[in-house]
DNA sequence: TCAAAAGTGTTCTCCCTACACCCATGG
DNA sequence: CCATGGGTGTAGGGAGAACACTTTTGA
């Protein structure tokens, strides 16, 4: 039998999903890159991805891919841009659906057993295969812009948090400083927080109140959309 | 010689673009459809689009479909999705990457040879081909949310226009109505406009004064991004 | 003289900002 | 008793929303 046995009247682009998975350690936004054991680009960091299968829509194919990489099925993903530019890889004309993917690191943590891939701060990113600097560019510009419209942090932190704790997500991802006290007061007018009977001693100094998310009316904000200024 | 001549180890799927083309004529937001000439959808309305051409990337291709229906070179185009649902089209595998682009219309109406192309309003949009009812759906949702944070109008807005006129292409994307007041002063605020010496006479009951933008101003706006309340 | 369209100004309110004070703990 | 970190309150400013008055013309 014929090794290339799918053939067309006109040439057709081979097509892949890329996944910018972005994870927050408590301190810094941090996204999974893994490396790359064969040429081209060999030893560098790229994002997972991989060919479309002939069944699966790009959603489904970004979804298996997060899940091979990081064992999860239930993250938040967002398809933010498409790549075509014909040269993008050197060994054939490669089309790249890219998404962004939303995770709880600490559940991934556990099951990695990737041993290829790895956390990098986003300050902190190493030059990537292919267009993966812009790619990474891009998906940094929609969280951004995205962050001004729906909540974030139910996809991001663990299911209890410190206020401190959010405001240091949002820092981490805007890449500016608030003011502690306007920042609660914001996020707390809201209305999509519960403060919980819980504490925690994030410090030896104090004691700290927990909150979780009021996910029906974090869905609600989410779905609807609200404007927040920063 | 074979007649298929492109052959590759898996599948691969086509890969065209797609164009929602937006155009204002004063009181509504219109969008440029085509109907098909063949099956399937045979009779129905569709956007433009076509394959992807093996040298040029989406946005070429995208440039190009626009240039062919409109005769236009230097609109404004923004790719906003990629549709990849593996019965999209009942022939074969399809993805499409989609674009919005926004014309003046008045400059397409002469140069449109196009007999069976014709400007819907979106008000008014029949069903048509394919899953183009909801690239529909999303293009408008993309342009509702640009407007928030980008100036518009430079592309859709004759070079001279009233504020009223400003104020009634916005309120067609947006589906609301402003007063008008307040719409003129915020608009005078943002610092885009230039007021011109000349007036017209829109009505007769009296004249109104012409602006146009300040394109340096609009452009670093437009660069920098701002934040519009509605 | 009245209706319609366009230009301009004022007030109120809310939210964002900047900033200060209190409290509890460990050293 | 003091430094550190966390919780809460207050005064000022700016921008948006609601709203009214004036001018000009044709009928």
């Amino acid at each position: 039998m014929e090794n290339k046995q799918y053939c067309y009247k006109y040439p057709h682009p081979s097509v892949t999903t890329d996944c910018v998975i972005f994870g927050f350690d408590g301190v810094d936004l941090k996204v999974l890159l893994v490396e790359r054991g064969q040429e081209p680009y060999k030893g560098r960091w790229a994002f997972p991805g991989g060919f479309l299968k002939p069944e699966e829509s790009a959603e489904e194919g970004a979804l298996r891919e997060l899940k091979e990489e990081t064992g999860l099925e239930n993250a938040y993903i967002e398809q933010f841009h498409t790549y075509s530019a014909p040269d993008r890889d050197p060994r054939e004309r490669v089309i790249t659906i890219a998404y962004l993917a939303l995770v709880k690191i600490q559940d991934v943590e556990g099951g990695d057993d990737a041993a290829d891939a790895q956390w990098f701060s986003v300050k902190n990113v190493p030059q990537l295969a292919f267009d993966h600097d812009l790619i990474l560019r891009d998906a940094l510009r929609r969280l951004r812009e995205r962050i001004h419209f729906h909540p974030i942090g139910y996809d991001l932190l663990p299911m209890k948090f410190t206020l401190k704790e959010l405001q240091t997500l949002y820092e981490a991802i805007l890449g500016i400083r608030f003011d502690r006290r306007n920042f609660a007061k914001k996020m707390l007018h809201l209305d999509i927080l519960t403060q919980l009977d819980e504490t925690v001693w994030p410090t030896p100094k104090r004691e700290a109140n927990l909150y979780s998310f009021n996910i029906d009316k974090y869905n609600e904000l989410k779905q609807r959309g609200f404007r927040l200024e920063f």
